[in-house]
DNA sequence: GCTTGACTTGGAGTGAACTCCAATGTTTAT
DNA sequence: ATAAACATTGGAGTTCACTCCAAGTCAAGC
């Protein structure tokens, strides 16, 4: 798979999949004998999942520190054990600040309804 | 109420608190015959909001035109219900996607508690 | 075999959101 | 009344996470 095509599979760009292996973000990519990128099924796995924890909002750097632990083997389940279980940890607390949030919005707009005539509106034809 | 103790209460710096209201992030706060900054408890109600809104991501350049609209009067509630709508809607949608890393990341936690000696860990003891 | 388009690298540039600094003015405690 | 602590401004600097670019290489179609 060239990395176009693997662009366009996840919704990223070229230049963002070249970034994620420069910085280590995901493992090194093998190349065709020319030196040119050929994605295969478990470098995928990892852009899908390097993907969504970024999307989640994990730092890059703890995302290669991970990938790091990853690729020296065994010895390092337990560190990245505790990564992930801090990672957790802080989405969790990130989820909540965002559902006090969500609350509040939903609550500021319930009161702007009784200001504002109750007829059609954008998304509720 | 001074600028630090302000910032203090809130867990915000003064330099963040100055810059927030350089940006329009909150309306301007009234000052000492000598030009120091006197923060009045409809300050602190904005700046509240504002630092939750900050916390969920809400990005600056949307809520300082919320702030901004505000400012304009009733003739804005419409708009301001639509900003907030869509906001809202974001919000949503990225908790989402939150939840589903979280998701993730838990299975991936007791998939590593597997291959992990069950013994003491750090954070649960 | 030559154009067209995709790929390569290293490095520079961007945008968002702060964060820091220097120079200067003000308040407070001794 | 003077030092220490805190305030002001304008502007520069930082961090994060990309994003773009130039100069060159490679592959596919005609």
């Amino acid at each position: 798979m060239t990395i176009a095509a693997v662009a366009r599979q996840y919704g990223l760009t070229p230049d963002t999949l070249r970034y994620y292996e420069r910085i280590g973000l995901i493992p090194p990519v093998g190349r065709t004998p020319s030196g040119i990128r050929n994605y295969r099924e478990d470098d995928c796995q990892w852009i899908e999942f390097i993907k969504c924890m970024r999307l989640a909002g994990l730092p890059v750097e703890v995302l290669a520190e991970y990938v790091r632990l990853c690729r020296l083997g065994d010895d390092t389940l337990s560190q990245r054990k505790q990564l992930l279980k801090e990672q957790r940890n802080k989405l969790v607390e990130r989820i909540a600040d965002m559902q006090e949030t969500l609350r509040r919005l939903d609550i500021k707009l319930e009161h702007y309804d009784q200001f504002t005539i109750p007829g059609r509106s954008d998304d509720t034809p």
